[in-house]
DNA sequence: CGAAAATTTGACGACTCTCAAGTCGAGTGG
DNA sequence: CCACTCGACTTGAGAGTCGTCAAATTTTCG
């Protein structure tokens, strides 16, 4: 799995499911659908790309960046969910028309939009790409339900420990994580938005996982010296992620 | 809306997507959708209808009964979502191939069985109900993601409250729910499964709850005299569920 | 009627929140 | 180059929610 080598021959998608079910793709689909993105943009940080409730006519691939899926409640944001390039991060707006929730911006992020005239196009004649884009939608739904468990099952440093390790590995699915951990725009009070807790509960998390020598988190550059461990304190289980290549532990069973 | 009389033309299917994007079905899409069911079954409470990690040649239409998506850590079980009639619920499996959950039945359930064969066939010549069988999966995610706000947002009796509006709101939109309140075959344990919390703090809440008068949960039966009190009190608000017609809040704004 | 499951109650401790300060770091203007 | 400012980060104390352990009571059903 080359990634490399992959985005430079499709610089606009070529991270589209990358270590997933890319390579169910064949190299027609992969032109056709890199060919669907009609414009690029680069956008600011805390840029709001489509907000609950927004109808929209095209969808929005995330090219670079990062972006994170937002509810808003009376006093708190929380974000339900993160992306990482290569997601197709408002598809489900295509079928859902209306939005139920924000994407916003964490840093600069480029992204390329695909009208959704052109996936009415893709539904009509090629199934197994429509197959493959709805297939992506609900991979949401599978890290929805992972954090559901993961947010009534784990404490606050339990719960940062696996989201650290499920960036990581959606990152390094698309060639992007370094050996010793990752790099993000995220700031402390983003990872409190994302694990349900106030930031200063948060900050004492990070404190604990730093103590303890698990992860090192300073501005958003996540240091990790042994991911085995880091993984086993966050109860992370990567097969809700859908990987190609199940890791041995998924193989002895059902994906965890 | 006359759900009684669909339900004798449709009996399989005639709840799929009733109060929601129901309405956007032809006369004839609803007669294949009907065609679509292969055959039925009644299953038994606790029947496992499919276990996290199996692939499936067929999904499942939820006719009569109640199911709970489950996952399971270490000592507990985890729901992270319900069906009533009319669900879909297994239809995910068609794209994902294998499932990172189970799906439990809670009481006796009747359902139908749809082979993927099928939905393929339908993908290839009907985009349109393709398109709103996607969207009913992508259902489950926005249910998925206010559930994890609410989790991070409102306390234990709040919670169970909100459960309460969403499951009577939910049956009433596939006509059976009472004026006053609903039937489930839900015990506490399973609420407590349902809303992450022990059975023990669930009993407590819903004591809470009775005590306060805005709701009475006794052997599955929920009464409910005041139902904008336990609305507001669970922080319901029912835009996430896409039904068609919004309510008179979301008419003001986007789905809240 | 008896057994199993579901529900209820009490005491104590752990996790997390709120309120209140205080420190550190990057970018700006003098 | 330095003072300033704003946001991000850090620390401490007290209160509330919820989990655990232990046990009693009620309901269901064979």
């Amino acid at each position: 799995m080359n990634n490399l080598n992959e985005f430079e021959r499709y610089p606009k998608t070529g991270r589209f499911l990358a270590g997933r079910a890319r390579s169910q793709l064949s190299e027609a689909e992969r032109s056709r659908m890199e060919a669907l993105v009609a414009e690029t943009e680069v956008l600011e940080h805390g840029h709001r790309v489509i907000a609950r409730g927004q109808t929209s006519k095209h969808s929005t691939m995330l090219i670079e960046g990062f972006m994170l899926r937002t509810l808003e409640s009376e006093n708190r944001r929380h974000a339900v969910s993160f992306h990482v390039p290569g997601d197709f991060v408002d598809l489900h707006c295509f079928a859902l028309q209306r939005l139920d929730h924000n994407i916003d911006c964490v840093g600069v992020a480029k992204v390329g939009y695909v009208p959704h005239d052109a996936i009415v196009q893709v539904m009509r004649d090629d199934p197994e790409l429509a197959r493959l884009f709805w297939f992506s939608t609900l991979l949401d739904a599978a890290m929805h339900r992972r954090w559901i468990m993961k947010l009534e099952q784990l404490t606050a440093p339990c719960r940062i420990a696996h989201i650290f390790a499920e960036i990581w590995e959606r990152l390094e699915m698309v060639g992007l994580a370094r050996t010793d951990g990752f790099d993000t725009p995220l700031t402390q009070i983003d990872l409190a938005d994302m694990c349900g807790a106030t930031a200063i509960h948060v900050n004492r998390a990070i404190a604990e996982l730093r103590k303890t020598g698990i992860a090192d988190f300073r501005r958003g550059r996540v240091m990790v010296s042994d991911r085995e461990r880091l993984k086993e304190y966050g109860d992370f289980n990567p097969g809700y992620l859908y990987a190609d290549a199940p890791s041995v532990v998924d193989i002895a069973g059902p994906p965890a």
